[in-house]
DNA sequence: GTGGTCTAGACCACC
DNA sequence: GTGGTCTAGACCACA
């Protein structure tokens, strides 16, 4: 996997592991890695791992049961969908809007865009 | 001014400066606000301020003029257009399709999003 | 039985084995579920009980007789109360004290308290 | 500072900070101690006490500045003072009533216990 | 084996 | 100066 430097490591290690649930590779009550397993296929230290499962945790997107591992939550999956529609369409899209009205591009613009990219990325 | 805390504060301001400069509220070889002006108006350390300008400076968005202060460039207005579109089209638009893919969000619901901005910002 | 996550498995294991000696459920010198059973019954690994009975017995609560099984000590209900009673009274009850000076809550207040858990705990 | 082996360093200091915050040593808005600091009072690691302040920060007990330091939140003093109370009246008291049950200890006694309590605390 | 905590030391961006 | 992240390595309790 490939960091972005300019995101934290945990973080996005964090999007990976959401990545996964949401896509039901790893399903409701399923173990998920083990933090050493983790470190070493991410190629990172064990306390970064730590760091990202804790994050989700609070979140209530896994838990632990102790001397056995993290495991996924009930719902998550949903949970997870839910959250990431629901800032795409109240924050990010909202300002892509603005940028564009700043940009002076049109909704047929945005449309011929998205067009050249569902075509190049069959 | 609200500052986003994602963002270092200084990239704010300099985004606040290109805003003002690309839609002609601050013209070519205008003066724009002092270092103390800008750090008082925006309630911010004026360090960061000069960092904002040192920034846009080194851009060429702004020249200085000794002891005179600083002074919008020729053509900045064009410039900043220009590549904030470059970069939206390049970047910042295939990140939200890609991101619609993985949300299972649609053209037609994206237009429906669109008249619904359009309605509520006229 | 469910266990609170902030005291170890085994030893929430052993209070409660403890409480079962202490009101006579499990009288002297009789034998305790053993090992396996105990385990089905708390839907917990054989050895975290394994353990709690290790902590008993290091205790002398329990012994084992090597084949049969564990059993209670001759006096381990009355040990137990004594213990219990002392270390409430010695290291519990002044927690509670000191917690109700920081909190500001006085003894009638407290008084209160208790007659309305007597009450709604008949 | 003396450290309690049997509670993570790190939520000790948390408490610690709340307590100063509860006893308005520490005032709204006002800018606590930053983490070298307090970590070379408290003779122990940055990173501890860095941990300690994202655990009040998530509880917005605290909040940060970029480069200027954490500051308390207004209102956390009132705030940690009526949790610590509900706590206490909904969890801690309950079990100590039990416990008294258990060991056959009257309200008379817990009285006269706390009569002592008071006379060699004063 | 598992999670969880802690230290020591480093580097970075930001104010 | 400030917070924030990351690594390396250690130790412990728990299952």
């Amino acid at each position: 996997m490939e960091f972005n430097s300019d995101k934290a490591i945990y973080l996005q290690i964090a999007d990976y592991i959401c990545d996964q649930i949401q896509m039901k590779k790893w399903k409701s009550n399923e173990k998920i890695p083990s933090v050493r397993e983790l470190a070493v296929i991410l190629e990172v230290n064990p306390n970064t791992v730590m760091r990202a499962y804790d994050h989700l945790q609070q979140q209530e997107i896994i838990y632990t049961k102790r001397g056995m591992g993290y495991f996924v939550n009930e719902h998550s999956s949903a949970k997870i969908l839910k959250e990431r529609k629901d800032q795409f369409l109240k924050e990010e899209l909202p300002a892509i809007f603005r940028r564009m009205q700043m940009l002076g591009i049109n909704s047929n613009e945005l449309l011929s865009q998205l067009d050249y990219f569902n075509k190049t990325n069959v």
